[in-house]
DNA sequence: TCCATAATTGAGCAGGAAGCTCAAAACAGC
DNA sequence: GCTGTTTTGAGCTTCCTGCTCAATTATGGA
């Protein structure tokens, strides 16, 4: 999928912002939160929404349009006395998008996002500063095969009901 | 967080299931699509919501809701030969709810749930007679520490425009 | 089997949003 | 300073929302 993005401006960021918030804000709503005319929120809503931007009516939005063309999954080793600060840290950071505590290797699981990998370079030398943190291991995504989806589950509980 | 969880009968889930399909579903939409009074379905959407089984307003369900208690992360070996016949399969399971084709350690990763660790071995078992499968190695999620999110990374985006 | 409790339904109601068009005004970039 | 894009406000119809209430079904327990 080439990028034909005609880059995003403030106000789209502004209004994916609150949309990744809430999916299901109303259009008017968030003309009032923004300080625009109905008219022009609904015109840029179809606009992310055709392009693709923003994906299932707001649930995803496309990290490759804000510039972010980098993902990664990276395995942290953790001091365990430290645990807790170490998490806190990785909250501060935008780049870091989910964190799970796991067993088996390694103790926290974290997807990152990045401009480029020159980015997720400086993401995991400040995750390797952090005290506690003794090792990291980082896979790169190279492609999302499938998107994250729950559908599938539901409708398989729904035939056991 | 006790489940205190009255269980979800099948209108729960017929509705949970078009909502992850499309967070921004009407309500009367639903109601028609599900052959129910509007009034039902406002109800259920409301019960779930404050429930917080729907979470972020349909963005997200709680999955232990639905009975899948155990979460894992799968790194998986493939004969680049199969890889794509690995992944199809890997489709067509509903536990599987995430692919992607990664560098590093593993071609695979994937998030898997189930509703306890014998049914995540049954997973297990059958990816691993996927041919093309040569090795796996499972990382289970034990806690959540931050859930999926966006929100900081396109507010951040905002700082750079 | 019957009763009590809960769920569903349909109706009604006021407020408002959706989705659309159009012309004027503001704001670019060149 | 001019041209093309974007934003705005107004108008319009249709439909949705969120709520209440009484009546009608289920649903389970005794």
């Amino acid at each position: 999928m080439p990028r034909t993005t005609p880059r995003l401006d403030s106000t789209d960021l502004e209004l994916l912002l609150r949309l990744v918030n809430d999916p299901r804000a109303q259009i008017s709503e968030l003309a009032d939160s923004l300080g625009l005319a109905r008219n022009t929120v609904h015109t840029r809503f179809r606009r992310l929404a055709r392009a693709g931007i923003l994906r299932d009516g707001g649930r995803d939005i496309d990290l490759a349009a804000l510039g972010y063309d980098v993902l990664a999954f990276i395995t942290i080793e953790v001091d365990h006395r430290e645990l807790d600060s170490v998490v806190a840290a990785l909250g501060r950071r935008e780049h870091v998008l989910e964190v799970f505590e796991t067993s088996g290797r390694g103790d926290v699981w974290c997807r990152v996002a990045a401009r480029d990998t020159h980015n997720l370079q400086q993401v995991l030398r400040h995750i390797l500063k952090l005290p506690g943190v003794i090792r990291t291991e980082t896979s790169l995504a190279l492609s999302e095969h499938i998107p994250f989806r729950a559908g599938p589950l539901v409708r398989h509980s729904l035939a056991d009901a």
